[in-house]
DNA sequence: CACTGTTTTGAGAGTTACTCTCATTTCATG
DNA sequence: CATGAAATGAGAGTAACTCTCAAAACAGTG
């Protein structure tokens, strides 16, 4: 009867292990949910995004594949859902309001980019190389960075007292996301040498300022 | 034997009646070519994109289903597929060196929007209202945008003197398309309302100083 | 524990985009 | 006209999804 779907709905995004209080039913739909999820990363690993199709990883998950498909409505969403993007608009919401806009964002990032790497630094990696290798999947990030624009520019226009649905946010929103996904593809195609979070710095850079040294 | 496949290759671009001299052959090619997407068009506009299969589209451009996957990867790639980014890449490199970056952008992006409206408006909007529309279609035209992205960003350095794989030159290029990509959005769901040149114009202040009163 | 209603699951059939193969047709050329 | 190359059509095959419906697992109640 509720409005949210609990099927297709996420899970608690940061919570390991502290789930108090659910029904027996709520406990087995998370762990469902993770159970295909990893056995979706193992196969990829081993045999490549392509070469894994829905059954066998409904075998692995020991599930239907019926089941699969009501977890995750594709099976590029199996690889890549995640639920940071809701959780850093309110952090950006969050920032004292004095603060620079550029501040508030650099301290977002390396917020993401931390958890991101404490909580599981190879699945994001495992990410950006299939949303490098994979059409399909880069596809469906491109797809999904356009519902981050929109929590984006949401932030943005109250952040700046603007509307968050004229031209001039959501140019500056989108831009913003550009640039962003193009890091997380050089860093994934430079085999994700050097720290990530320098890549990004660099990338603000250029998106607060433009390309350096243009106008000599 | 040649590298280049013209069964893949696009037709000579800006070229409506001028086709002097090609074999019976490659006229017969680019006939087909032009039937299969007249058709898809028409039947989008009639029955919506995700009713109309590629069954009916070979029956009606009269070819057989296998000679539509032939001529065109994917559905999507036959409401999509333009060849516009290599030909503004080409003028932007002509515009004379000393001309400010911006300036050879805003002139670019002025003669694209018009060679567009007078060459096809309706399939302009038909291609823009589909990206907004169905997801398989908006996810296409995002790969797309990253093919453009690098021709952008082959240009940018060439004019500016830089590495075009560098991180900053990358971001810099992505961050243009993404912004310009959303142009295209908010135009479509704004039902093409207003000059699609004012909007460009209105994008590109953005991408070249920020949001206005960023800093008041 | 038994009873009842709701949620979740599995099984199966069906659709469709897309791939591959091979025989046939169509054009190019000497 | 003959010969070779390229384009087409036909058909079988795959795999991601969708829909439907009946069986199973859970939740709450007496």
């Amino acid at each position: 009867m509720p409005d949210n779907d609990p099927m297709t709905a996420a899970p608690s995004p940061l919570s390991p292990a502290d789930r108090p209080r659910l029904g027996l039913r709520e406990r087995k739909k998370i762990k469902t949910r993770e159970a295909i999820r990893a056995a979706t990363y193992a196969l990829v690993k081993e045999q490549g995004y392509d070469a894994t199709t829905i059954e066998q990883i409904a075998e692995r998950a020991e599930v239907s594949p019926s089941t699969v498909f009501r977890y995750f409505p594709t099976k590029e969403d199996i690889v890549l859902t995640d639920e940071y993007d809701q959780l850093m608009a309110d952090e950006l919401r969050g920032r004292p309001p004095g603060e620079p806009w550029m501040d508030s964002v650099r301290h977002v990032m390396r917020l993401a980019i931390e958890a991101n790497n404490r909580e599981n630094p190879d699945v994001a990696r495992l990410r950006a190389r299939l949303s490098v290798d994979v059409p399909a999947v880069r596809s469906r990030m491109f797809e999904s960075m356009s519902t981050t624009g929109r929590l984006l520019r949401e932030a943005i226009a109250e952040r700046h007292g603007k509307d968050p649905d004229s031209v001039e946010v959501r140019v500056y929103a989108m831009s913003f996301i550009g640039g962003l996904m193009e890091v997380s593809m050089y860093w994934a195609e430079h085999d994700f040498e050097g720290e990530l979070s320098d890549l990004v710095d660099r990338a603000l850079d250029v998106l607060e300022h433009g390309l350096p040294i243009e106008n000599p």
